[in-house]
DNA sequence: AGTCGAGGCCCGCGGGCCTCGACTGTAAACGCGA
């Protein structure tokens, strides 16, 4: 197991935290020495407030920036009105988030409940918690589907519900783990506690879909800046499969004589196969996945953490608790799912502000197996099965009676039960489920094929931002940042494309003297970025700000992602990411400002 | 959508080539058997 760290050191340093008038009645200074901290972050004194004073909170953090002080303060502040309820995705990470918390001396005793409690273990965490000596649960959402959990923190009372990681309620939430999109009904049934929702991915539509899920009440939403100058960006193109994988070994190879790092893969298979290639290269390597034994997986992570590995060769599962500061190369064999998983997954490098080379390595046709998990659509048969099943049913089944009822395989069964669950026609709830609108089955299958193809239409339109990103010649970091919603320079000097001076990069770099001083309020500081922001001068007179929602006669209320010098990306709810020509949208008014 | 391994075929006994089809990621929870 891990050893405890803390995010804040607890010596020196001075408090930052002022008590503002006419905000809330609590001594936050005070607060802040009693839990233990020696300082707030922009941002957390707001959050922390805000939440105290009642008001749901949206942070958009990166990793390392105190996320978790927001939550651990709330809950010491509010510990006397009721329970803190912490909804985390991983068990590992409860564990790691109780270890924080016991750390702080002023904070309220926390406990876990998962299925790896036993019994004995388990009685005595509800007996801490229903008899008031604990104030802090952590727990995954798939428990808050359970009756008797919900009915035994209902009894309790709970005055703060935290989301930690809470893109989970968008990127997983509709496919993957469906007792994510319940979350929104578990606050509101519990009388709608004041609600936290922390993570470090947030583009726009990612927000906008945290707060949609959650069901959160006028929030504050804080979202930091996107930016890591010290991560440095490549892509470098492939034809040949074999040819890509020599040059990944080559280069990590190279990369491990600065420090540790990652080497992303998109399968199992090629985890096991890579490590061991760089094993016969000399490095210390090992594999990561889902499916790897629990104390595998332990084993590698500790070994990383402890400085025994050059390089853990991984699929997505390795990363969330990361809790390493100086990863010197995140290299990435293959393309991820989207732009949002790409940004989570290399800002894992240069966390202690150091240089970190960030490289994709990109075939087009790696493409393909990230299509091929984002198409989703209804199987006709096994849709209808289960939809019998339900109107036959007297009572209503567990997933499991339902599986053994239409003969299907529980992941088949799961499948079907979150397309009829999105698209309104079947609910679960503590593990019955249950039909809420009585279809016929055919038009329980057209509602769910209407919810797979617009998932499918926003799954290929996030492919394809990933897509833009591997495939652009401009400036990378304003690409990535872009998506993010925010500005940037158009020179990074951070990225290969920059390095090079291609494409757009250069001609703007052309167009300027060298030296030139920036117009005011245009590009940011910084020592080499004296090339002017076009981004900002042009938004002067810009009606489509990024961030801003707006409706498309055609696609419907989307919001704007990011505007560019002569095309705008919208994101729109039913179509996903759209790029849309500035020229054709003022010439025939496609757009309004909603 | 794309990759890879199994198995068949050819020609002639060791290996190359082709076709077909299985498989491809992310977590928690739960029940069953050892």
């Amino acid at each position: 197991m891990r050893l405890p760290r803390l995010r804040f050191g607890r010596h020196g340093g001075r408090l930052t935290a002022m008590h503002r008038p006419g905000t809330s009645q609590i001594d936050l200074p005070a607060l802040v020495r009693k839990a233990g901290f020696s300082e707030l972050r922009a941002g957390q004194e707001e959050a922390v407030r805000a939440a105290i004073d009642g008001r749901d909170v949206l942070a958009v953090m990166p990793t390392g920036h105190g996320k978790s002080a927001i939550y651990q303060l709330a809950a010491t502040a509010l510990s006397d009105r009721g329970l803190a309820v912490v909804v985390s995705p991983l068990i590992a990470l409860q564990w790691d988030q109780l270890r924080q918390l016991e750390e702080l001396p002023g904070a309220p005793e926390g406990r876990v409940i998962n299925s790896d409690l036993s019994d004995a273990d388990e009685a005595d965490a509800w007996a801490a918690i229903e008899g008031g000596e604990t104030g802090v649960v952590f727990l995954a959402p798939e428990q808050l589907a359970k009756d008797e959990v919900f009915e035994r923190l209902e009894r309790r009372g709970v005055a703060l519900f935290v989301v930690d990681e809470a893109h989970c309620v968008s990127s997983w939430g509709h496919d993957f783990r469906p007792d994510y999109l319940h979350l929104g009904d578990v606050i509101e049934r519990l009388g709608h506690p004041v609600v936290v929702a922390l993570t470090a991915t947030g583009s726009a539509p990612v927000r906008d879909d945290v707060e949609a899920v959650l069901a959160l009440r006028d929030p504050l939403v804080l979202v930091t800046g996107f930016d890591r100058p010290n991560l440095h960006l490549a892509v470098l193109r492939h034809e040949q499969e074999s040819e890509k994988e020599a040059a990944v070994i080559v280069q990590v190879v190279a990369l491990s004589a600065d420090g540790q790092g990652l080497l992303y893969v998109a399968t199992r298979r090629d985890t096991e196969q890579l490590a061991e290639r760089l094993e016969a290269a000399g490095l210390r390597a090992a594999p990561f996945h889902g499916s790897m034994a629990a104390r595998r997986k332990e084993a590698v992570y500790e070994a990383f953490q402890a400085g025994e590995l050059d390089v853990v060769v991984a699929t997505s599962a390795f990363g969330m608790g990361i809790d390493k500061a100086d990863i010197r190369f995140v290299v990435h064999a293959a393309i991820t799912e989207s732009a949002d998983d790409y940004y989570q997954e290399i800002g894992r490098g240069g966390r202690d502000g150091d240089a970190s080379t960030i490289v994709l390595h990109y075939r087009e046709e790696d493409l393909g197996l990230r299509r091929y998990f984002t198409s989703s659509k209804p199987n006709r048969e096994k849709l209808t099965k289960v939809v019998k099943a339900l109107r036959a049913a007297k009572t209503a089944p567990d997933a499991r009676t339902l599986a053994q009822k239409t003969g299907l395989s529980t992941r088949a069964l799961r499948g079907q039960l979150d397309l009829l669950t999105e698209a309104g026609v079947a609910r679960e709830e503590g593990g019955a489920v249950r039909l809420v609108r009585q279809l016929t089955p055919a038009k329980a299958y057209a509602a769910a094929e209407e919810v797979a193809e617009r998932r499918t239409r926003i799954g290929v339109s996030r492919l394809e931002m990933v897509r833009q990103y591997a495939e652009t010649l401009d400036c990378r970091r304003q690409f990535l940042l872009g998506y993010f919603g925010q500005e940037a320079p158009d020179f990074c000097g951070g990225c290969d494309n920059c390095d090079e001076g291609r494409g757009r990069t250069r001609a703007k770099l052309a167009a300027v003297p060298a030296g030139k001083a920036a117009e005011p309020g245009g590009s940011a500081s910084g020592a080499d970025s004296d090339a002017p922001n076009d981004a900002s001068v042009a938004t002067a007179d810009e009606p489509w700000a990024a961030g801003s929602t707006v409706d498309h006669e055609r696609f419907g209320s989307g919001t704007v992602v990011s505007v560019d010098d002569d095309r705008l990306t919208v994101f729109f709810e039913s179509e996903g990411y759209t790029v849309l020509s500035k020229q054709i949208v003022a010439e025939q008014g496609l757009l309004r400002a909603s």
